[in-house]
DNA sequence: GTCTATAATTTGATAGAC
DNA sequence: GTCTATCAAATTATAGAC
């Protein structure tokens, strides 16, 4: 896999916002990791809102690349939905880091105005294809989209301040018996 | 109603944090708003951190006042079910603000590790509260607990980005429907 | 308890050479 | 595209006067 100086300082970029949020994103840690100086940096992010957006964009691309799959891989709803849980539990178990637009939604209030859009966008294609891949026809179909796509980002953030899985496992298993009840 | 200068560093310090997480508290800021200097503050908390410690001790104590008058005024779980909500709605409706251990807990990876363990607190406290208060003797007991507490700091963070009340409500509602079916 | 003054560091960003 | 050099501003924190 060959990446380019840009892709590398959004791979970089996109773990330091996952563990720390916008303001713990340094344009010299990214460099120094990236293996450039700090000032190569503004040659492709003008400023730090613009690299912001950027990961946010590169996260919400990925993320909905993972959704076509799980909806070409399966058409039954309870397996769509295994596969998404398994995108959060990726999240905590593997890169052990928060979802990228999770931490950046919290942190909503204090973001240049393009990377809250950027961030809102995320949770926008979440819910829309929760409600139509998963709850399609369904009488509380939005209500539902937002109650797993709020519960698993919140027990992601629970299991990494608890530290312990407990929690996101819980929800998992709490929302795999009640979403076809 | 009259506050201490250390009240009204840690008020101002809290609505600071809970708009833009731990990096986005600043000395100066929370000084200017406080009337005094950034240099009077460190004669109260010594260190950035011990004053984060001291925003996220006050806050649970607060909840924790919460949580018990809750319990005295009412003994049906659905009645204590929806005094919990409330105090999640209020801080969306009201102080138009995230929990700010829900939004600790998304930077827990580079917070001061005495922190840290003051948000966890906050979790467990609540959690325990959950479970003893709405779910005692039920079968999931634990996993009811993480399962309300994970959606609510969820939606919360869902309102907040997408600017609109309805992740929560709807989240609301769903709990008010499936804790007790 | 609060102040002034200042240290030491880090921040995002720019100018201009190569 | 990346570098060096630098700027202006912001950061937490300390020393010492009052």
């Amino acid at each position: 896999m060959v990446y380019s100086t840009v892709e590398k300082i959004i791979e970089v970029a996109e773990l330091q916002a996952r563990a720390g949020g916008y303001n713990a994103l340094s344009f010299r840690v990214i460099a120094k990791q990236v293996g450039i100086k700090s000032a190569s940096i503004h040659y492709h992010f003008a400023t730090k809102a613009d690299l912001g957006v950027a990961i946010a964009h590169r996260y919400t691309a990925r993320f909905e690349q993972q959704l076509a799959k799980l909806a070409e891989n399966s058409t039954q709803p309870s397996d769509r939905l295994e596969g998404y849980i398994a995108l959060f539990v990726q999240a905590l178990t593997v890169d052990k880091k928060m979802c990228l637009c999770g931490i950046l939604a919290a942190e909503s209030d204090l973001l240049p105005e393009a990377l809250q859009r950027a961030v809102q966008v995320f949770f926008e294609v979440n819910v829309a294809w929760l409600h139509g891949a998963l709850f399609a026809g369904q009488p509380q179909a939005k209500a539902q989209a937002f109650f797993v796509l709020a519960s698993l980002e919140g027990a992601l953030l629970m299991s990494k301040v608890m530290q312990t899985d407990a929690p996101l496992e819980q929800v998992c298993k709490l929302l795999r018996q009640d979403c076809w009840q």
